[in-house]
DNA sequence: GCCAACGTTGGC
DNA sequence: GCCAACGTTGGC
């Protein structure tokens, strides 16, 4: 199993919101960015795990645990010209953009703070505190997913 | 709201 | 294939 964290923004989806979904249950569409539709598509499995992580908000960080419940599947919100997220070159034949299913595990007890994890020194190396950086999909090593647990 | 950093686009 | 211009991300 590998572990994952997923950044959204909870001004448009945040955990709330999934915690609302029917049985806990949301598709992750919208991921228009290749490095991060690369890891999704090819390296994300069933079972995997994911820290939920609240970005461009008030307060930052990472609030629960997802389950990735649907591997990799065509992001029809491409289609959709109707959809902010429609992009022409996308169709269903040949999709370029794809979704996974997560399901809400638990909040975590607090939000982890992104000035926590940044001061964390076993977290140095993650994508997510270094600057400038957007990926909005990132692998997590087990090492970074047990220290931040234990931050909680 | 500002703006640095970054990814993408498109002319050449 | 280069690279300047542009649009987006996202912390602050």
């Amino acid at each position: 199993m590998r572990y994952w964290l997923l950044k959204s923004e909870p001004g448009v989806f945040g955990i709330d919101d999934l915690a609302a979904a029917p049985r806990k249950t949301e598709h992750w569409d919208g991921v228009r960015n290749y490095q991060a539709r690369n890891f999704m598509r090819d390296d994300m499995r069933k079972g995997d795990r994911a820290f939920f992580y609240h970005s461009n908000c008030a307060q930052p960080g990472i609030a629960g645990i997802v389950e990735i419940v649907r591997e990799s599947y065509p992001d029809r919100t491409a289609f959709d010209p109707e959809s902010e997220h429609y992009d022409p070159r996308s169709a269903p034949d040949t999709p370029r953009w794809f979704m996974v299913d997560v399901k809400l595990v638990r909040r975590l007890k607090r939000v982890i703070p992104l000035a926590e994890l940044k001061a964390h020194d076993a977290l140095r190396d993650m994508p997510l505190v270094r600057r400038g950086n957007r990926l909005s999909v990132m692998p997590v090593t087990a090492m970074q997913w047990d220290t931040i647990c234990s931050m909680e």
